[in-house]
DNA sequence: ATAGGTGTAATATATTCAATTACAACGATC
DNA sequence: GATCGTTGTAATTGAATATATTACACCTAT
């Protein structure tokens, strides 16, 4: 049961372009250098965020930057944009006995119930965003 | 990202244990036909769920039963049944870099959040009992 | 033209999960 | 007390997923 590290290190690599974009250029290689991970893990990162509208990278010259303010992003933006926006939280068994009356209702009892425990995960993931993230990260670092 | 489907096998087979065992013996191939898994996977998830008192087997003749009542048995205590009592619900990226200010404090910066979004998971599976589910069925069944 | 960087494909490796086979131990029943 | 159906558990296989790594074509400022 996991939420696969490619969230975290997408919320290391958008912290990273926030504290150093304006004062160098950040390079997936950089960016991987503080990550601890593969430059290309970061770039497929990087395409994902540019996907969603979270980064923009300059081709060519190198560098990311944020393609929206640091209040108007989510970790729950985050989350979708590496995940891809209908991931699904929970996995299911296949093909449930449809002659029995509990494998026939199995999905109609359940599915409910973790559809709510994915809107309350989603919910808690929507009341933060980046800019919660940078101040605490300057109170640590002043 | 996936909670794996032992997940939903477990809630199933308890399911299982309560439409049938006042009238047949539940037998781990017999659970094992509805949920459509090998019997193996259910006598583990059972293995699992007598560890974590919330069945009991019958050695020897077979079949199983709740050993507890229905109301006080939650979809959270099946989930750390088959999980474990402290599974970790997000991975996260091994030793990000301690010279950099972001990857020395991302750990700081993001934890206290994707435990709250752990907490708002359990929360909310916390709050639907197997009582709850055994009514939805007997809806359905009538 | 070149140098530094990105985008992307291909491959290798590790991990996890479920399916399956095999078999020892158990307990009711004859 | 031998047998039969069942459980408990280990070992192996196969599939799926994720990360690491190599390779290389493409892009753009200089």
């Amino acid at each position: 049961m996991r939420v696969s590290s490619r969230f975290p290190i997408a919320v290391h690599t958008l912290l990273c372009i926030t504290q150093f974009e304006h004062e160098r250029k950040v390079t997936s290689t950089f960016i991987a250098d503080s990550v601890n991970v593969n430059p290309v893990i970061i770039r497929k990162t990087l395409g994902e965020l540019k996907a969603a509208g979270l980064a923009r990278v300059d081709a060519g010259v190198g560098g990311a930057h944020l393609a929206r303010p640091l209040s108007d992003i989510t970790l729950l933006d985050i989350l979708r944009a590496v995940e891809g926006p209908d991931a699904k939280l929970f996995g299911f068994h296949d093909n449930p006995n449809p002659a029995c009356p509990v494998g026939h209702n199995i999905h109609a009892v359940l599915d409910g119930h973790l559809n709510a425990t994915r809107h309350a995960f989603e919910r808690e993931l929507a009341g933060t965003t980046l800019a919660d993230l940078k101040q605490r990260l300057s109170e640590l670092t002043a």
